[in-house]
DNA sequence: TTATATATATCGGACATCCAATATGATGTG
DNA sequence: CACATCATATTGGATGTCCGATATATATAA
């Protein structure tokens, strides 16, 4: 049913650009899974649950695209070099795919 | 395993916003299938398959987004009003989710 | 200690996206 | 007509994305 959501009106429900979105949340500023979360939801619309949120830190952190720092129950992401050389290149794709969309 | 594709340099495949750059590239410029395929390879670096496109072009269609006129064998897409206020409302979507993505 | 709240984590599965293969129909050329 | 070509269309399935439910760990309060 492709991407279009809802009563008809909207589409573009952002799917699969999550990991993308982290990263450049991330190279921002550092933040932890729940800041992260609240950062989207801004964006969004709509806050991420946690099994949406902390497998996809999970991917990024596989990947090598975090760093990470741990202090009490928190845990706060920040880009790796690896991180910042990926965000550049997915920006680029980015920037030429959806050129002209925003104005 | 996210959007992250090919060896760890890249992310966002543009997954799910299909639907959203076909209505884009249309309300630019009426085009056939395959002009709009041609438009696609251009920004993603890749043409969609036969399979991809036109299930695509049938869901808008289904949803009331286009408007087509046959002439031989090719079939000239438009953006419906239905359409174009559907893409109004991706398109602030879009903007208020990427912020600041695009320089 | 017990209770509560918050952050992180995992797992199963529903659903969507997209492609490969294939088929249909129209047009043109010998 | 037979054949090739191009645009369109369908369908089956592999894969990916994301959420709900649940569990664990740490911190704070009574």
């Amino acid at each position: 049913m492709m991407c279009m959501r809802e009563h008809g009106g909207e589409c573009c429900d952002m799917r699969g650009l999550l990991g993308f979105l982290i990263l450049f949340i991330l190279s921002k500023k550092p933040m932890h899974g729940q800041e992260i979360a609240n950062e989207l939801a801004k964006r969004r619309g709509e806050k991420p649950s946690p099994g949406t949120i902390y497998p996809a830190l999970k991917s990024l952190k596989d990947l090598g695209f975090l760093s990470e720092e741990k202090e009490g129950k928190t845990i706060t992401y920040g880009l790796s070099p690896k991180g910042e050389r990926a965000l550049e290149i997915a920006k680029k794709r980015f920037t030429r795919t959806f050129l002209g969309i925003i104005t």
